[in-house]
DNA sequence: ACCTGAACACCGTTCAAGT
DNA sequence: ACCTGAACACCGTTCAAGT
């Protein structure tokens, strides 16, 4: 029974099946995606161009829900809440991240996201030719926290005697609140760094 | 003709022959790579576990290359070498970052690296449970920059009007000098950051 | 020990056929 | 407009067969 009267599936139907393949753990393709829908594969390229263009979704869908909408305020306000944003996305779906990483950016939504942090800095005084990587160490910091928050005996595995960090490894308390401590230490020196840059710029 | 008196293949070959392939930027997979070593898929397998080994190859090729031996020193020179070290493989291999990220690091080469990192960030007075924190941080922050030097055009596609990013992509020099020089910038600012820290906890 | 060729289960994508 | 099923080229991996 081809075509059913009521639609089976919808672009957000699928956006959000795929987050949920992807935080489980399990492969992440356009197959078991369809699988998951109770749905052939085929199916799916009624609503969408392909298995890029799915992540891409994703990271829309994502950026809708963590991605705080414009505000007015201090620079440093704006750059904290998108940093705290980005955060509280890779934290919740850390599995994502690899997905998302080294490919190219395309949703509008989060591109204004972008935007927004770029013409924070830009303001506070950053010269133009370093806002672009101030950028990428905020958005680094941000998806390297992310996967922090991965439990670490996956992350490195010493099949070898180590000094320190087999220890480390065994001893460290995996929950979120460490990482959460750390991140906002992280988040301070970020800050401090910059102010102390943008400081000596204005001078 | 099967197995020719001389071996065609070894680890060694492999490993070097996935990196140009990767950096080639054709699709990294294990026939793009049997077909560049002009030899059958399976062939590879005589040598190689499979494509998780053949990156971790990789990986452990491009640290033997990049990461520096054990130095004696202050623990600020082994940070700065350790994050100069891993600057220059991203920087020079940007395309093979997404191959890496988010899989488990086995090659005990690379686990020693980061081994003499926690030993000497603990050895500086960084409390036990904020070193695999702070580990975490200088290699996104590595990485970060890496990918930083992959054209900025195409980490972020506006097609949609910006006030800020657009014209800085468009207005940005992509040259490598520009970006190391930030790259050293924020080397400056972590280092910074760092000291203060452990000078608080020492007091 | 090392390489081939056939085979397997699976992948992403296209497209004619059905309603 | 939306879903199916067949088809395509490709993927990673296994294994018997050859030297």
């Amino acid at each position: 029974m081809p075509r059913p009267r009521v639609n089976l599936l919808s672009v957000d139907l699928i956006a959000d099946a795929a987050i949920e393949l992807a935080d489980s753990g399990a492969t992440f393709g356009v197959n078991a995606l369809a699988r998951r829908l109770n749905v052939t594969p085929s199916s799916l390229y009624n609503h969408v161009d392909g298995k890029d263009a799915i992540v891409e979704l994703m990271r829309s869908r994502l950026g809708e829900r963590y991605l705080p909408e414009p505000v007015t305020g201090e620079w440093d306000d704006i750059v904290v809440g998108i940093v705290r944003g980005l955060r509280r996305l890779y934290a919740d779906h850390p599995l994502i991240v690899p997905l998302l990483v080294g490919k190219t950016i395309t949703d509008p939504g989060v591109i204004a996201s972008y935007d927004r942090l770029a013409t924070a800095l830009a303001a506070a005084g950053v010269p133009d030719d370093e806002v672009l990587a101030v950028v990428a160490i905020v958005d680094a910091y941000a998806i390297g926290f992310g996967l922090d928050l991965t439990s670490p005996d996956e992350i490195w595995q010493p099949g070898v005697p180590t000094v320190t960090l087999g220890r480390l490894i065994a001893d460290a308390s995996t929950g979120p609140e460490r990482s959460d401590a750390a991140f906002e230490i992280g988040l301070e020196m970020l800050l401090t760094s910059l102010r102390l840059r943008i400081g000596q710029r204005r001078r």
